[in-house]
RNA sequence: GGCGACAUGGCCAAGUGGUAAGGCAGAAGCCUGCAAAGCUUUUAUCCCCCAGUUCGAAUCUGGGUGUCGCCUCCA
């Protein structure tokens, strides 16, 4: 398998640590807003990894942190007049529902930064004792020049970064360059050697990466953003403390823009998941940012999602059969070709290929065809269970057949009944009537050999 | 200013030296009471522009043009 590592920038022969075993890491969410299409994209990316790494046999071990200790939380939590904690674990819950219902799998573990102060304290003490960090005021500070491969992440040279750093008002840094790993803060904070304060940002995953994985792991992932100076920054804090190579394999996914400009909260131009989830599902959003490489910009449009929806539902709605849990998938050409594409730094685009064509020959009733797509499809993150019918659309399905027909009717099945009768005498009036106000209410109906069958529009 | 990425049919997109995957949309036919779904067929002499290397380039080199990202919190 070959990945794009940021590091070494080119595609790299994928190598593990340990036999037969990966450890990942992707820098989780801050949680103190809505989770928006960015960030599915980023978290359906490494879902996908992840779930792939498995399928070929990995022992993988999926740590994503949750940041909850952070100034946007307590700025929110001010607002609000409510506690920090209330705000992370209000917006956690929220995370994780939206994580849930984009069908990513949950992470191994994942660590709260608050519930890893011991760590960041101890990896702090432990850069302040090699001479690698110093105290000024309450504040830690890094010292970026003794690290000196520093930069090396961004590909960015240092005289460089020196000209955009300055020093924050208050700050007590020797250099402009060097950044915080704990900061003092007399409200919100927590006890430590250097007084009350709160651990920088950077210093967190680090410290969270090491205490649950390990001082060396295999793969640590995120968004392009987070390069510099979040990646680069870590790379200089726990290299420096372990003394021995953090990450071997640097992974960052591209962005979803907007008009052509990058979705972020800064600039208020996003599409949160829950409200992308009311008019299309999951396997449509994962359809949509799969098409794309994950290293490329995807563009979010209303065109490109009904296309994708389009496609979800060709993949879906492929003729099902039961699944055959004999087939040896490792054994089949479309195994072979679903693994050659995604062992090309994950080209998922290619692997849908596959997944099309199976969709095509399970229509056609070719053995087997559709145990290879659901296997595959799996492998995605794609499901093929039909979601059932919500009760508020039957009811109101219910609902617009009355008024239309101008009866009272009480069920579904009295309806489908009248319909099938209807059909029966040949008086389409009725049939169609129903099939319209069905369709009204959100609710597709159609008659196959099998009978007539509904399902939901979404 | 520094660093980096991208430009392929109406739309999305794969393809990195050997003659353009796939999806959506469109067209025709089959099926269907009509639909929906499905099946079959069909849609780029051409890959931003110019020059070069080569028997051969969308793919390599050089030069343009355009778009975007990071360099500050950000997935």
């Amino acid at each position: 398998m070959q990945l794009f590592n940021t590091y070494s920038g080119k595609v790299d022969e994928f190598k593990t640590i340990e036999p037969n075993k990966v450890k990942m890491y992707v820098c989780g969410p801050t949680v103190y807003d809505y989770a928006h299409l960015g960030h599915a994209r980023c978290y359906i990316t490494w879902d996908v990894l992840y779930r792939y790494l498995k399928f070929k046999g990995y022992d993988v071990t999926y740590c994503r942190n949750v940041t909850d200790v952070d100034d946007k939380i307590l700025k929110k939590a001010e607002k609000e007049g409510k506690t920090p904690a209330e705000i992370s674990q209000y917006w956690y819950k929220q995370f994780a529902n939206s994580m849930n219902k984009l069908n990513n799998l949950p992470p191994d573990i994942e660590p709260f930064a608050t519930k890893t102060l011991g760590e960041m304290i101890s990896m702090v003490k432990d850069l302040i004792d090699k001479g690698y960090a110093y105290v000024a005021g309450g504040d830690v500070y890094f010292r970026v020049k003794k690290f000196g491969r520093y930069g090396s992440l961004s590909g960015q040279p240092i005289d460089q970064l020196e000209s955009g750093a300055r020093i924050a008002v208050g700050e007590l840094k020797e250099d402009p360059l060097d950044f915080a790993l704990w900061k003092s803060d007399e409200k919100f904070g927590y006890n430590s050697p250097w007084g009350v304060g709160r651990p920088g940002w950077h210093i967190e995953c680090s410290a969270m990466s090491r205490k649950h994985l390990g001082k060396t792991i295999d793969i640590h992932a995120g968004g392009a953003d987070l390069i510099f100076p979040h990646h680069e920054n870590e790379i200089a804090q726990s290299e420096c403390a372990n003394g021995c190579k953090f990450v071997n394999y640097w992974l960052h996914n591209g962005f979803v823009t907007i008009n052509k400009e990058k979705m972020s909260k800064s600039l208020g131009n996003f599409l949160t998941i829950d409200d992308m989830l009311k008019n299309y599902d999951a396997n449509t959003l994962r359809l949509f940012i799969l098409t794309n490489h994950y290293r490329m910009p995807v563009e979010f449009s209303d065109e490109a999602l009904t296309s994708a929806q389009a496609g979800a539902k060709r993949l879906t709605n492929a003729k099902q059969t039961p699944i055959n849990k004999d087939l040896d998938i490792t054994q089949t050409e479309e195994y072979k070709e679903f693994c050659a594409a995604m062992d090309d730094d994950l080209n998922t685009s290619k692997a849908l290929a596959v997944l099309f064509d199976l969709a095509t020959r399970a229509n056609k009733d070719e053995k087997d065809a559709f145990t290879k797509l659901w296997i595959l499809g799996n492998v995605l993150g794609f499901k093929f269970e039909k979601e059932g019918l919500s009760e508020e659309d039957l009811n109101k399905a219910v609902e617009k057949v009355s008024e239309t027909l101008g009866k009272k009717f009480h069920s579904i099945d009295e309806i489908l009944e009248l319909r099938k009768q209807a059909r029966a005498e040949k008086n389409w009036d009725i049939a169609d009537k129903i099939r319209i106000s069905f369709d009204e209410a959100g609710i597709l109906l159609k008659d196959t050999p099998d009978g007539t069958k509904i399902e939901s529009k979404v």
